[in-house]
DNA sequence: TCAGTTCGTGTATATTTATACATTTGGAAT
DNA sequence: ATTCCAAATGTATAAATATACACGAACTGA
Protein backbone atom coordinates (compact mmCIF):
# COMPACT_ATOMS: atom_id res chain seq x y z
CA UNK A 1 0.00 0.00 0.00
CA UNK A 2 1.51 3.46 -1.25
CA UNK A 3 0.83 6.19 0.54
CA UNK A 4 2.60 9.19 -2.01
CA UNK A 5 1.92 9.28 -5.76
CA UNK A 6 2.85 11.62 -8.05
CA UNK A 7 0.03 14.42 -7.07
CA UNK A 8 2.11 14.91 -3.75
CA UNK A 9 4.56 16.75 -5.45
CA UNK A 10 4.18 19.92 -3.36
CA UNK A 11 4.44 17.50 -0.50
CA UNK A 12 8.06 16.84 -2.00
CA UNK A 13 8.93 19.92 -3.05
CA UNK A 14 8.12 21.78 0.57
CA UNK A 15 10.08 18.21 2.12
CA UNK A 16 13.12 19.26 0.04
CA UNK A 17 13.24 22.82 0.66
CA UNK A 18 12.65 22.01 4.22
CA UNK A 19 15.35 19.22 4.16
CA UNK A 20 17.69 22.27 2.95
CA UNK A 21 16.89 24.98 5.48
CA UNK A 22 17.54 22.40 8.29
CA UNK A 23 21.00 21.44 7.25
CA UNK A 24 21.80 25.00 6.57
CA UNK A 25 20.38 26.14 9.92
CA UNK A 26 21.64 23.10 11.99
CA UNK A 27 24.45 20.66 12.18
CA UNK A 28 22.93 16.95 11.40
CA UNK A 29 25.44 14.23 11.13
CA UNK A 30 22.95 11.46 9.87
CA UNK A 31 20.02 10.86 7.61
CA UNK A 32 18.24 9.41 10.68
CA UNK A 33 18.80 12.34 13.07
CA UNK A 34 17.10 14.11 9.80
CA UNK A 35 14.16 11.83 9.69
CA UNK A 36 13.71 12.04 13.17
CA UNK A 37 12.80 15.82 12.56
CA UNK A 38 11.41 15.78 9.71
CA UNK A 39 8.98 13.31 11.14
CA UNK A 40 8.17 15.88 14.14
CA UNK A 41 7.26 18.57 11.44
CA UNK A 42 4.43 16.10 9.82
CA UNK A 43 6.33 14.49 6.92
CA UNK A 44 6.31 10.95 6.59
CA UNK A 45 9.32 9.26 4.56
CA UNK A 46 11.77 6.21 4.61
CA UNK A 47 15.50 6.35 4.97
CA UNK A 48 16.15 5.67 1.58
CA UNK A 49 13.77 8.69 0.19
CA UNK A 50 15.40 10.73 2.11
CA UNK A 51 18.92 9.64 0.67
CA UNK A 52 17.44 10.31 -2.47
CA UNK A 53 16.38 13.69 -1.58
CA UNK A 54 20.09 14.35 -0.34
CA UNK A 55 21.45 13.26 -3.93
CA UNK A 56 18.94 15.71 -5.52
CA UNK A 57 20.10 18.21 -3.38
CA UNK A 58 23.97 17.90 -3.50
CA UNK A 59 24.12 17.63 0.07
CA UNK A 60 27.85 16.63 1.14
CA UNK A 61 28.59 14.58 4.30
CA UNK A 62 31.53 16.45 5.51
CA UNK A 63 33.90 15.85 8.94
CA UNK A 64 33.37 17.88 11.84
CA UNK A 65 35.78 18.60 14.98
CA UNK A 66 32.39 18.64 16.97
CA UNK A 67 29.61 16.65 15.62
CA UNK A 68 32.14 13.96 13.71
CA UNK A 69 30.01 14.07 10.39
CA UNK A 70 27.79 17.11 8.94
CA UNK A 71 25.90 17.65 6.16
CA UNK A 72 26.53 20.87 3.46
CA UNK A 73 24.74 22.52 1.32
CA UNK A 74 26.55 22.67 -2.48
CA UNK A 75 26.71 26.60 -2.02
CA UNK A 76 29.40 28.60 -1.84
CA UNK A 77 28.91 30.58 0.99
CA UNK A 78 28.84 27.06 3.59
CA UNK A 79 26.96 27.86 6.50
CA UNK A 80 29.25 25.20 8.37
CA UNK A 81 31.68 28.49 8.40
CA UNK A 82 29.19 30.72 10.37
CA UNK A 83 28.23 28.15 12.36
CA UNK A 84 31.42 26.39 13.58
CA UNK A 85 32.42 30.43 14.16
CA UNK A 86 30.02 30.31 16.13
CA UNK A 87 30.42 26.97 17.95
CA UNK A 88 33.85 28.10 19.08
CA UNK A 89 35.06 30.12 21.84
CA UNK A 90 34.43 33.54 22.55
CA UNK A 91 38.06 34.32 23.15
CA UNK A 92 38.51 34.56 19.29
CA UNK A 93 40.96 31.51 19.28
CA UNK A 94 40.18 28.97 16.84
CA UNK A 95 42.94 26.23 17.00
CA UNK A 96 45.96 25.47 18.40
CA UNK A 97 48.53 23.50 16.61
CA UNK A 98 52.20 22.30 17.00
CA UNK A 99 54.73 21.85 14.57
CA UNK A 100 58.62 22.21 14.04
CA UNK A 101 58.68 22.54 18.00
CA UNK A 102 56.42 25.47 18.20
CA UNK A 103 52.60 26.36 18.91
CA UNK A 104 50.32 27.70 16.35
CA UNK A 105 47.34 29.16 17.16
CA UNK A 106 44.62 30.70 14.63
CA UNK A 107 42.47 33.08 15.68
CA UNK A 108 39.52 34.83 14.32
CA UNK A 109 40.80 37.97 11.96
CA UNK A 110 42.43 40.71 14.16
CA UNK A 111 42.51 38.65 17.39
CA UNK A 112 46.32 37.11 17.38
CA UNK A 113 47.81 40.64 18.77
CA UNK A 114 45.36 40.99 21.71
CA UNK A 115 45.27 37.27 22.44
CA UNK A 116 49.32 37.36 22.53
CA UNK A 117 49.50 40.42 24.41
CA UNK A 118 47.83 38.40 27.15
CA UNK A 119 49.79 35.32 26.64
CA UNK A 120 53.22 37.26 26.92
CA UNK A 121 51.70 39.04 30.15
CA UNK A 122 51.20 35.25 31.99
CA UNK A 123 54.78 35.86 32.39
CA UNK A 124 55.20 32.04 32.48
CA UNK A 125 58.26 29.60 32.61
CA UNK A 126 56.95 27.02 30.13
CA UNK A 127 56.79 30.83 26.94
CA UNK A 128 60.40 31.82 25.59
CA UNK A 129 58.02 34.18 23.26
CA UNK A 130 55.17 35.07 20.88
CA UNK A 131 55.06 36.34 17.93
CA UNK A 132 51.31 37.72 16.34
CA UNK A 133 50.84 38.11 12.85
CA UNK A 134 46.83 39.18 12.54
CA UNK A 135 45.27 35.73 12.84
CA UNK A 136 48.00 33.54 13.57
CA UNK A 137 50.51 33.83 16.65
CA UNK A 138 53.26 31.59 16.86
CA UNK A 139 54.29 30.68 20.04
CA UNK A 140 57.82 29.51 21.30
CA UNK A 141 57.76 27.22 24.42
CA UNK A 142 60.63 27.35 26.17
CA UNK A 143 63.10 24.34 25.23
CA UNK A 144 61.69 21.07 26.86
CA UNK A 145 58.04 22.15 27.21
CA UNK A 146 56.39 19.40 26.11
CA UNK A 147 52.79 19.44 24.04
CA UNK A 148 50.95 18.62 27.31
CA UNK A 149 52.73 21.58 29.27
CA UNK A 150 51.57 24.13 26.77
CA UNK A 151 48.21 22.89 27.28
CA UNK A 152 47.97 22.76 30.85
CA UNK A 153 49.04 25.92 30.98
CA UNK A 154 46.63 27.77 28.65
CA UNK A 155 43.61 25.53 30.28
CA UNK A 156 44.94 26.87 34.11
CA UNK A 157 45.95 30.27 33.14
CA UNK A 158 43.68 31.61 30.81
CA UNK A 159 40.26 29.25 31.03
CA UNK A 160 38.15 29.38 28.43
CA UNK A 161 40.55 30.26 26.04
CA UNK A 162 40.97 26.42 24.69
CA UNK A 163 36.75 26.42 24.74
CA UNK A 164 35.78 25.20 21.32
CA UNK A 165 39.11 25.56 19.45
CA UNK A 166 40.40 22.14 17.94
CA UNK A 167 44.00 20.91 18.82
CA UNK B 1 51.78 -8.90 12.38
CA UNK B 2 51.26 -5.14 12.35
CA UNK B 3 53.76 -3.74 9.34
CA UNK B 4 53.35 0.27 10.54
CA UNK B 5 54.73 1.88 13.81
CA UNK B 6 54.80 5.45 15.18
CA UNK B 7 58.11 5.78 13.20
CA UNK B 8 56.28 5.74 10.00
CA UNK B 9 54.93 8.97 10.50
CA UNK B 10 56.72 9.96 6.95
CA UNK B 11 55.09 7.21 5.69
CA UNK B 12 51.60 8.34 7.57
CA UNK B 13 52.44 12.18 5.75
CA UNK B 14 53.19 11.33 2.71
CA UNK B 15 49.95 9.38 2.14
CA UNK B 16 47.88 11.79 3.48
CA UNK B 17 49.30 14.10 0.85
CA UNK B 18 48.99 11.77 -1.57
CA UNK B 19 45.45 11.36 -0.77
CA UNK B 20 44.86 15.28 -0.90
CA UNK B 21 46.44 15.22 -4.37
CA UNK B 22 44.68 12.41 -5.30
CA UNK B 23 41.53 13.52 -4.65
CA UNK B 24 42.37 17.14 -5.81
CA UNK B 25 42.73 15.84 -8.94
CA UNK B 26 40.93 13.67 -10.28
CA UNK B 27 37.07 12.16 -9.05
CA UNK B 28 37.29 9.01 -6.95
CA UNK B 29 33.86 7.59 -5.72
CA UNK B 30 34.70 5.46 -3.04
CA UNK B 31 37.00 4.53 -0.57
CA UNK B 32 37.85 0.83 -2.41
CA UNK B 33 38.43 2.72 -5.42
CA UNK B 34 41.05 5.14 -3.50
CA UNK B 35 42.60 2.18 -1.69
CA UNK B 36 43.21 0.44 -5.12
CA UNK B 37 45.02 3.49 -6.46
CA UNK B 38 47.02 3.88 -3.31
CA UNK B 39 48.01 0.06 -3.50
CA UNK B 40 49.32 0.88 -6.72
CA UNK B 41 51.48 3.60 -5.93
CA UNK B 42 52.40 1.46 -3.04
CA UNK B 43 50.96 2.48 0.02
CA UNK B 44 49.53 -0.40 1.98
CA UNK B 45 46.98 0.24 4.19
CA UNK B 46 42.72 -0.76 5.78
CA UNK B 47 39.49 0.66 4.83
CA UNK B 48 39.18 1.51 8.43
CA UNK B 49 42.79 3.30 8.28
CA UNK B 50 41.88 5.09 4.98
CA UNK B 51 37.96 6.47 6.65
CA UNK B 52 40.33 8.14 9.49
CA UNK B 53 42.13 9.42 6.77
CA UNK B 54 40.02 11.56 4.95
CA UNK B 55 38.42 12.40 8.18
CA UNK B 56 41.52 14.04 9.43
CA UNK B 57 41.86 15.60 6.31
CA UNK B 58 37.86 16.61 6.30
CA UNK B 59 37.63 15.46 2.62
CA UNK B 60 33.16 15.24 2.37
CA UNK B 61 31.72 13.19 -0.67
CA UNK B 62 29.07 14.65 -2.38
CA UNK B 63 26.60 13.91 -4.98
CA UNK B 64 27.91 14.41 -8.72
CA UNK B 65 25.94 13.95 -11.68
CA UNK B 66 28.41 12.03 -13.64
CA UNK B 67 30.00 9.65 -11.23
CA UNK B 68 27.34 9.62 -8.89
CA UNK B 69 29.48 10.02 -5.93
CA UNK B 70 32.45 12.39 -5.75
CA UNK B 71 35.38 13.23 -3.00
CA UNK B 72 36.13 16.15 -2.59
CA UNK B 73 38.63 18.82 -0.30
CA UNK B 74 37.45 20.75 2.46
CA UNK B 75 39.22 23.83 0.19
CA UNK B 76 37.79 26.87 -1.31
CA UNK B 77 37.37 26.42 -4.94
CA UNK B 78 40.87 26.19 -5.92
CA UNK B 79 40.42 27.51 -9.44
CA UNK B 80 38.73 30.33 -8.06
CA UNK B 81 41.24 31.04 -5.61
CA UNK B 82 44.24 31.16 -8.49
CA UNK B 83 42.06 32.81 -10.46
CA UNK B 84 41.50 35.58 -7.68
CA UNK B 85 45.28 35.78 -7.37
CA UNK B 86 46.16 36.56 -10.78
CA UNK B 87 43.51 38.71 -10.75
CA UNK B 88 45.18 41.30 -7.93
CA UNK B 89 48.72 40.90 -9.23
CA UNK B 90 50.24 39.59 -6.05
CA UNK B 91 53.47 39.36 -7.68
CA UNK B 92 55.35 40.83 -4.78
CA UNK B 93 57.26 37.88 -3.87
CA UNK B 94 61.04 38.16 -3.69
CA UNK B 95 62.42 35.26 -2.33
CA UNK B 96 61.64 31.69 -0.86
CA UNK B 97 63.81 30.24 1.51
CA UNK B 98 64.01 27.71 4.06
CA UNK B 99 65.69 27.91 7.69
CA UNK B 100 64.67 25.90 10.87
CA UNK B 101 62.26 23.81 9.35
CA UNK B 102 60.44 26.96 7.95
CA UNK B 103 59.90 28.97 4.92
CA UNK B 104 61.13 32.28 4.75
CA UNK B 105 59.34 35.04 1.97
CA UNK B 106 60.64 38.40 1.19
CA UNK B 107 58.33 40.41 -0.41
CA UNK B 108 58.01 43.81 -1.43
CA UNK B 109 57.57 46.41 1.33
CA UNK B 110 53.80 46.50 2.38
CA UNK B 111 53.09 43.04 0.47
CA UNK B 112 53.36 40.77 2.95
CA UNK B 113 50.31 40.50 5.07
CA UNK B 114 48.71 40.31 1.43
CA UNK B 115 50.18 37.12 0.44
CA UNK B 116 49.98 35.30 3.30
CA UNK B 117 46.34 36.53 3.67
CA UNK B 118 46.10 34.77 0.55
CA UNK B 119 48.24 31.64 1.33
CA UNK B 120 46.30 31.29 4.47
CA UNK B 121 42.89 30.99 2.98
CA UNK B 122 44.55 28.20 0.62
CA UNK B 123 43.91 26.38 3.76
CA UNK B 124 45.96 23.93 2.83
CA UNK B 125 47.09 20.47 4.53
CA UNK B 126 51.09 21.37 4.13
CA UNK B 127 50.60 24.52 5.65
CA UNK B 128 50.20 25.11 9.42
CA UNK B 129 50.48 28.73 9.72
CA UNK B 130 51.57 32.15 8.32
CA UNK B 131 53.14 35.41 9.90
CA UNK B 132 53.37 38.33 8.22
CA UNK B 133 55.67 41.41 9.16
CA UNK B 134 56.12 44.22 6.42
CA UNK B 135 58.13 42.47 3.78
CA UNK B 136 58.65 39.10 5.12
CA UNK B 137 56.24 36.44 5.64
CA UNK B 138 57.35 33.07 7.92
CA UNK B 139 55.57 29.98 7.17
CA UNK B 140 55.26 26.90 8.83
CA UNK B 141 55.07 24.19 7.32
CA UNK B 142 53.16 21.00 9.25
CA UNK B 143 55.42 18.15 10.28
CA UNK B 144 56.88 15.93 7.72
CA UNK B 145 56.30 18.28 4.98
CA UNK B 146 59.11 18.80 2.62
CA UNK B 147 60.59 21.68 0.76
CA UNK B 148 59.87 20.25 -2.39
CA UNK B 149 56.23 19.63 -0.80
CA UNK B 150 55.94 23.34 -0.33
CA UNK B 151 57.21 24.71 -3.53
CA UNK B 152 54.68 22.35 -5.84
CA UNK B 153 51.59 23.08 -3.32
CA UNK B 154 52.20 27.04 -4.31
CA UNK B 155 52.98 26.24 -7.82
CA UNK B 156 49.87 24.70 -8.06
CA UNK B 157 47.39 26.66 -5.71
CA UNK B 158 49.36 30.12 -6.42
CA UNK B 159 50.42 29.89 -10.31
CA UNK B 160 52.58 32.97 -10.76
CA UNK B 161 53.72 33.21 -7.04
CA UNK B 162 56.90 32.02 -7.50
CA UNK B 163 57.38 33.45 -10.99
CA UNK B 164 60.31 35.79 -10.92
CA UNK B 165 61.15 34.73 -7.26
CA UNK B 166 64.52 33.02 -6.67
CA UNK B 167 64.72 29.93 -4.45
C1' DT C 1 64.55 2.07 34.31
C1' DC C 2 59.68 1.51 34.45
C1' DA C 3 54.89 2.49 34.55
C1' DG C 4 51.70 5.15 32.17
C1' DT C 5 50.22 7.51 27.95
C1' DT C 6 49.59 8.53 23.11
C1' DC C 7 49.47 7.39 18.43
C1' DG C 8 48.60 4.85 14.31
C1' DT C 9 46.84 0.84 12.91
C1' DG C 10 44.30 -3.77 11.90
C1' DT C 11 40.31 -6.72 12.74
C1' DA C 12 35.77 -7.34 13.15
C1' DT C 13 31.55 -5.37 13.32
C1' DA C 14 28.07 -1.79 13.66
C1' DT C 15 26.22 1.91 11.44
C1' DT C 16 25.01 4.44 7.64
C1' DT C 17 23.83 5.13 3.02
C1' DA C 18 22.64 3.77 -1.75
C1' DT C 19 19.99 1.14 -4.87
C1' DA C 20 17.46 -2.80 -7.49
C1' DC C 21 13.08 -3.89 -7.88
C1' DA C 22 8.14 -3.34 -7.42
C1' DT C 23 4.04 -0.54 -7.18
C1' DT C 24 0.81 3.23 -7.83
C1' DT C 25 -1.20 6.87 -10.42
C1' DG C 26 -1.59 11.10 -13.18
C1' DG C 27 -0.88 12.49 -17.52
C1' DA C 28 0.44 11.69 -22.56
C1' DA C 29 -0.17 9.41 -26.85
C1' DT C 30 -2.89 6.94 -29.93
C1' DA D 1 -10.97 4.93 -23.54
C1' DT D 2 -6.99 2.23 -23.57
C1' DT D 3 -2.35 1.78 -23.30
C1' DC D 4 1.93 3.47 -22.07
C1' DC D 5 5.17 6.19 -19.57
C1' DA D 6 7.46 8.66 -15.97
C1' DA D 7 7.77 10.23 -11.32
C1' DA D 8 7.84 9.27 -6.59
C1' DT D 9 8.15 6.17 -3.29
C1' DG D 10 8.52 1.85 -0.19
C1' DT D 11 10.81 -2.59 0.79
C1' DA D 12 14.58 -5.23 1.17
C1' DT D 13 19.16 -5.54 0.67
C1' DA D 14 23.69 -4.44 -0.97
C1' DA D 15 27.36 -1.41 -0.61
C1' DA D 16 29.97 1.82 1.71
C1' DT D 17 31.70 3.84 5.71
C1' DA D 18 32.64 4.47 10.67
C1' DT D 19 34.16 2.73 14.94
C1' DA D 20 34.91 -0.25 19.35
C1' DC D 21 38.45 -2.82 20.75
C1' DA D 22 43.05 -4.45 20.94
C1' DC D 23 47.85 -4.07 20.10
C1' DG D 24 52.56 -2.66 19.75
C1' DA D 25 55.90 0.91 19.38
C1' DA D 26 57.43 5.25 20.91
C1' DC D 27 57.33 8.78 23.91
C1' DT D 28 56.84 10.92 28.85
C1' DG D 29 57.63 11.70 33.48
C1' DA D 30 59.41 10.22 37.74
Amino acid sequence: MYKYTRTDMKNRNERLMEIRRLIGSRNISSQDELIKILEKQGYEMTQATLSRDLKYLKVAKMPDDQAGYVYILPDKEQVVEAAELSGRGLSGLISLNFAQGMAILRTLPGHASSIAYTIDNLDAYEISGTIAGDDTILLIPRDGVSRSDLVNLLQLRMPGLLQGASH
